[in-house]
DNA sequence: AAGCCTACCAACCGCAATCGA
DNA sequence: ATCGATTGCGGTTGGTAGGCT
């Protein structure tokens, strides 16, 4: 027996709504309240289902949904919770008032996620994928200051050459590094919450984790958002609000160890030997390096810090701000919020932000290069 | 100006969870 | 405990607007 359509779909009406249904649907939800949406329809003198009305009001309607665009604390909010809870997109929203489950999800597979695919983040797991790489075209940048002499140009043809035959060797490398990345994040998370907390039971796990999150941004308050189990600070690992130009003195910071970051992050300067170890069997597998060179290559590459920063961060910058998206049958929108909103313009300048900070042509490139080239 | 392409997002669909008789 | 009704949720679709050629 099959089960029964929420609704007698004849005749009833799909698509779009109009303004005088949204009209009809406050007004009788403001003498009536919400509920008993199968008989609601009728009531209100809708042509639709209970379960459109229901979406209608919970996703546009309801009279404390914000719209407009998502500013950079949200946007960092909606990153930190979904690495934390996934594709859980009513728990993400209940931790951003005013944004409902399907902007949210809406954002995510239109900015977030294609933003992460770019710079080779699994959006999944939040950590890097080779895989995901144009590897050529980031091979190719990062050695064109090298292609000065016959024999670089010869070893970079090795090398790409090589790719196709060890692309699976490479993204053997690349899962050795994700994995060793987050052996070392869960350590440092453990580590912490065993420093810092009283973890009772595994329900603890998120407020822990949010302790951790917060250990390490005691000065990143952000009242917009509240914290994962609990109304508290933000988890944002964020750069100087209000001054993009502090780059280099945040990079300064990261060298310093002074920034923590949250998910798919801190690895250490400390751990840089781990990567090495890596990297060099690695390199041994392919026949391309010798164990002789280890010493002299964990001196090389002893200033690399192959930390990655958070995740997506925002820039923080000076972006401008832009009145919240109006729409035509957005009647019962609230006004945004005062916080920095991301613009088409600052989409990009985030992206160029997101690639300086995630460039993969960096220290992991750069060991590799001083071993084959 | 027209056609095509892409990004966006409201709305739909189907399954899962919960409720209540 | 069972079963149908209802609600919640997440994945997906399709219409629309805007940019580009």
């Amino acid at each position: 027996m099959g089960r029964a359509p929420c609704c007698d779909k004849d005749g009833l009406k799909k698509g779009p709504w109009l303004p005088e249904e949204d009209q009809k649907l406050i007004d009788y939800i403001q003498k009536n309240g919400p509920g008993n949406w199968r008989t609601l329809p009728k009531k209100a003198g809708l042509e639709r289902c209970g379960k459109s009305c229901r979406l209608r009001w919970t996703n546009y309607l309801r009279p404390d949904i914000k719209r407009g665009r998502f500013s950079f604390e949200e946007e960092e909010a909606i990153i930190q919770l979904h690495s934390v809870l996934g594709n859980k997109w009513s728990a993400i929203a209940a931790k951003l008032p005013g944004r409902t489950d399907n902007e949210i999800k809406n954002y995510w597979n239109t900015h977030i996620r294609k933003r992460m695919l770019r710079m080779g983040i699994d959006p999944v797991t939040h950590t890097r994928r080779f895989d995901f790489l144009d590897l050529p075209s980031i091979l190719s940048n990062h050695s064109s200051s090298l292609l000065q002499n016959s024999s670089d140009q010869l070893n970079l043809l090795n090398l790409l050459g090589l790719q196709s035959l060890v692309n699976p060797n490479l993204l053997g490398l690349a899962s050795l590094l994700s994995n060793n990345q987050n052996q070392i994040q869960n350590q440092n998370f453990l580590l912490q919450n065993l420093h810092a907390n009283q973890i009772s039971n595994s329900s603890d796990q998120i407020m822990a984790q949010n302790q951790f999150i917060n250990n390490n941004n005691n000065n990143n308050n952000n009242p917009q958002i509240q914290n994962i189990g609990e109304t508290s600070n933000t988890m944002k690992p964020c750069l100087d609000q209000n001054n993009f130009a502090t780059e280099a003195q945040t990079d300064q910071q990261w060298q310093q160890g002074m920034l923590s970051t949250t998910d798919s992050t801190a690895v250490g300067i400390q751990d840089s030997g781990n990567y090495q170890a890596i990297v060099d069997s690695f390199l041994e597998t392919l026949g391309l390096k010798s164990a002789d060179n280890n010493n002299n290559m964990a001196n090389n590459n002893k200033n690399h810090d192959l930390r990655m920063p958070s995740l997506l961060s925002t820039p923080c910058s000076s972006q401008q701000q832009t009145p919240p998206l109006s729409t035509s049958n957005s009647a019962a929108c609230l006004p945004n919020s005062s916080s920095t909103t991301i613009t088409s313009s600052g989409e990009d300048e985030i992206d160029s932000y997101c690639e300086n900070l995630m460039n993969f042509d960096g220290p992991l490139l750069d060991m590799l290069y001083d071993n084959v080239l």
